[in-house]
DNA sequence: ATGAAAGCGCTAACAT
DNA sequence: ATGTTAGCGCTTTCAT
């Protein structure tokens, strides 16, 4: 097994002297075919293949040729969600024959800024990034020195930017409107947690509807944060039981911040004997692939993942058009209605 | 809204300028802070910061530094076993300072071939792939050429790399016993449209358990290719029960190559009036978070996602070490026996 | 301790 | 139609 046994690889010099011409020749016949004679390019060509050329795409970057790969900064890309959304970011990239380098903060602003810098010294094509700095320095940096970057669930404000979105409080709305349609009262939101962000629109949007419908929001409204030591966001979600069925009067109903919190919550609802939805209707967010076999079915908002992700990579791709002025595109959340939520148990009289 | 109103990124040789001193101090500074004289250093390091200065990562690569990105190729970023691996693959690269690209070849070798060689132009530190075309010219020059390559899921074969992999026949084997034990005699097994690969090793295995077991297993184990049209495999899943129901005798348990197409089978089984477990057992793959909460709880084999993206990436890391070895990392599966499986129907009398 | 200089592989302007 | 040449920003000898 020897230590540097690699042959190097053969660059357009070795191409040049296989085929009997300069290297200028060679570049011609990979970027402008048709102005070298046709003889002479086969042979250039044939001299490709034998000696088994590849370019070298950091020397050409160096020559300005921009990079094939864009950068996609989310929570967490084995979180579903991102995961469908990251598709389609590579999907629509593909099509350009660009890549997807994706990455992950767990909502940690060190790991952000570390990936950011990072994709900002390989000098990428573009950043899709869901931000959790609201004022990154890294990249207003990036943004100005003429990097594309597009923004995911979070207003463009200050940052002048093109940005995809769902909008977050009126699938906060939708939620509300269904529960209080229903005849519920006292709701539980269960989040994390993050600060301003979609979680917190959703929750205002669902503070609304409350508030309009006549009801004293901070009674309406019970926030439960979940603790954040258990491994995993489902669990975190099923340990947070006992603190809901703590709250006096308890709620009647539950809304998640996401589908993986209310798959955690149905678990740690069964295990504490209580009954979904007869004595507690759920609420999850996302409405993720397994939600409508879940037991019982999840009654859920659903975003479009994949469209958000190849709108971004859109107009990331825009963005090098000469002509550009940033913009936004909003997207619309839809509610899945199933049979996680129903009225609440009659009051006064509890059940067992 | 300037066209190219973007201040030129600044190099070392500026930094040199702001500083007074020649870049190949500045690189000192950088590289072998220790060389440098303290006040220069000082004044050097400030400069930096003042110019704002951003090293040019392909720079360093053409000179030789290595790029600290690493391809993952799988077969859809986007599946929860192989999200949950490249998770697993950016942590432990993260502690490297490493970044994943990830890249979905949907089974098709055209895509494979086409991120395989972007990522050879790129030059990046390491390939880890879920490999399809058996010999891809492309992955053997990159591994001879001094690329790092890790194959999953992949038996090594010719092909002397590293690699870490379940072991599929296990798999296989577990579901098989699992339903022998409950006295099952006619399984079907839902694949898809790959050839060899991990799915049909867990087949192998099942199969072999039914021919331990003194069965035929032509007549034992039953083969349902799913029908590739439906947009999603949850969807493609649920259009095999038409399939699935018109075999005769009717099989009384379906072996499915992983939980998501399950989930679809469950859908469609449940459309279909059959009962599960009662007149169906069903079994999964992968012991997604999901399963255990599935209607009914899901009896499926149990991989360790992220711990193999992890493993997959130790490894990478570890080829760059002079003394290396090829080698190949076994995980063991492991059966989550849940509600979903049950003994079959009593035979000979047909419910309803 | 610091600086000068030679490329890494490529592109593009210019010369032939 | 083809060749020559000058860097892109950096690392690394090798002087000083």
């Amino acid at each position: 097994m020897a230590k540097d046994g690699s042959p190097p690889r053969s660059g357009m010099r070795d191409v040049a002297r296989a085929a009997g011409v300069s290297v200028s020749t060679v570049a011609n016949v990979l970027s402008r075919p048709s102005i070298v004679a046709q003889e002479t390019r086969l042979r250039v060509e044939r001299a490709i293949r034998s000696v088994g050329y590849v370019p070298n795409g950091p020397a050409r970057q160096l020559r300005g040729v921009p990079s094939p790969i864009v950068g996609s900064i989310t929570l967490d890309l084995a979180n579903p969600f991102y995961a469908e959304l990251n598709r389609g970011i590579e999907d629509r990239l593909a099509e350009a024959g660009c890549l997807v380098l994706a990455g992950s903060t767990d909502l940690q602003v060190a790991k952000e800024r570390q990936i950011l810098d990072l994709l900002q010294q390989q000098g990428v094509r573009g950043i899709i990034i869901s931000p959790i700095d609201p004022d990154s320095t890294t990249l207003i940096q990036l943004s100005r020195r003429g990097t594309p970057v597009v923004l995911i669930d979070h207003p463009r404000g200050r940052l002048d930017l093109c940005a995809v979105a769902v909008d977050d409080t009126l699938g906060g709305q939708l939620a509300g409107e269904h529960l209080l349609s229903l005849g519920h009262r006292r709701i539980a939101f269960l989040s994390g947690m993050g600060g301003p962000g979609p979680v917190t629109r959703r929750r205002d949007g669902l503070r609304q509807v409350l508030a309009a419908a006549g009801l004293e929001p901070d009674k309406a409204l019970l926030d439960i944060h979940m603790p954040l030591n258990p491994p995993t966001l489902a669990a975190a979600a099923a340990a947070s039981v006992d603190r809901l069925l703590s709250i006096d009067p308890r709620p009647t109903a539950v809304v998640c911040l996401n589908d993986t919190a209310a798959l955690g919550l149905l678990d740690g609802l069964c295990a504490a004997g209580v009954r979904v939805p007869e004595e507690m209707s759920v609420i999850g967010y996302d409405d993720l692939p397994f939600a409508r076999r879940l037991a019982p079915p999840l009654t859920t908002v659903n975003q479009p993942k994949y469209q958000l992700g190849r709108a971004a990579a859109e107009l990331l791709l825009e963005e090098a058009r000469p002509d550009h002025t940033h913009r936004e595109i909003m997207f619309q959340p839809s509610l899945a209605i199933r049979s996680s939520t129903a009225p609440p148990p009659h009051p006064k009289r509890r059940s067992r």
